[in-house]
DNA sequence: CGTTTATTTGAGACAACTCAAGTTGCGTGG
DNA sequence: CCACGCAACTTGAGTTGTCTCAAATAAACG
């Protein structure tokens, strides 16, 4: 079975409420198991983490958790994409990310979220609270490695969208995301050539950068020349090598 | 005595050699102790870690590690700057920050560099091999939140750098990067109205993604309008006031 | 003192921005 | 089922700020 599909039954049972009697198995079978935090977590660790979490649905538009709040959870994202943004003191917004299946939102070891997160579509969760969480990790030191090894990761992540940002060509700049974004789902399905979201123009915009008009002009390019197609469940990348050309040339 | 004139002192001892005989003297007098990772380092550990570190110095111009080099040592900057920057696919440099003292370089977890560092001016630093540095941390757990914290530091200032680089105004990007520069060096000294260091203008433009030419518009602009004075020795801020006002407008 | 490296200044091109007006899609309530 | 309002997207025309290219000057270095 693809990991799309597992994906797929695994959000279905999730929704029955199948996993609540049996917490450790759900983790244990969890379809982000291999590519998030969890994963680091050895397996004789996993019935203590699998009792601390709790399933979570978000719809779309609506708000996990503000910037500046007290962070009271930590999350790990089962399905679906939120758009992470901070809002700067001009009033201008930074979209500082994208959370897709397998990420981890929020940071334990601080006392105020870093940034903001809603929902693109309809979202999964797996939510722990932060005192509990923390207990567990102080209790198991080699956690915080693998929490050091995901904070680092996401380090790299942020400088990789600095050096995206700071290219001067937007068509370039719309190229590299749209291939980044697809190295990112990769993580899951290492066939994908289709983007399951429909990311608001606005928030690409605010992620690169630019303007809406210029956002929404690179698209119909893109399309025009048949490298993507904009379909209503997402973005197909349809000439992956004019695609990398844009990107470096 | 002033903080500045404490690191004078301090590093004019460091050069006599005054400090090596006693190390653990050294960290508990260390000039950036309170400033830095090493601060976070409980009193009872301070004689081991004291024992494990060497004190070095480089010149301007000298590398300390290349980005992609195998991760041997990292280091704790006790005075002057350092550039650190990654090369991108495309041939452009991209600056990721100016490490100052107190600052920690290098990610002990990570095998490889995820930066060069060179020095800006002469730079003093203490050493830490990575095996004898990891080990330490690995008997000490609780250290590990210490590095953690430090990590999340860094993921925030870039994240910093990301707002300020999205900035379209050259104008306002500069007189944040002014401040911004500023904000960190007054870790160590309250009253600081002169950045102590000369940022090559090539350095300053990859930074903020701008071009040397504009950087130097920039800067002779701000000094015809005494809004800073650039000295052999750094740079002066004359005009805070209107230099927030350019930052914001 | 010649050579390299860094800074300064000008003129012109161009890509992305701003502003303005329209279109499309979608959910809600009559 | 249609009308309405709102949000997202689309397109055009004109402006502008930064880049590019080019060349001169000033500092740093052996």
């Amino acid at each position: 079975m693809a990991p799309s599909q597992r994906v797929e039954q695994m959000n279905k049972e999730l929704r029955k409420g199948h996993f609540l009697a049996e917490k450790d198995r759900f983790c244990a079978y969890c379809v982000v198991r291999g590519t998030s935090f969890c994963g680091m977590v050895p397996n004789e660790d996993m019935a203590q983490l699998s009792s601390q979490s709790r399933p979570l649905t978000l719809d779309r538009r609506r708000t996990l958790f503000h910037q500046g709040d007290e962070t009271q959870s930590i999350y790990v994202v089962t399905s679906g994409t939120l758009r992470l943004y901070q809002m700067l003191a001009d009033g201008r917004r930074q979209v500082v990310g994208f959370a897709i299946p397998g990420d981890l939102l929020g940071f334990p070891l601080a006392d105020h979220n870093d940034y903001s997160a809603d929902a693109l579509d309809s979202v999964y969760l797996c939510q722990f609270p932060r005192q509990e969480f923390m207990q567990f990790l102080n209790q198991r030191a080699h956690l915080l490695g693998a929490l050091l090894t995901v904070t680092h990761d996401e380090l790299n992540r942020t400088r990789e969208q600095l050096a995206l940002i700071s290219q001067k060509n937007a068509e370039r700049k719309m190229a590299q995301f749209l291939l980044s974004f697809r190295g990112r789902q990769m993580r899951m399905d290492e066939e994908i050539s289709v983007l399951p979201v429909r990311i608001p123009q606005a928030d690409i915009a605010d992620f690169l950068g630019l303007t809406i008009e210029t956002v929404n002009r690179m698209l119909a390019r893109f399309t025009r020349e048949k490298i993507i197609a904009i379909t209503d469940t997402g973005v197909e990348l349809l000439n992956l090598i004019r695609l990398h050309m844009l990107a470096e040339a």
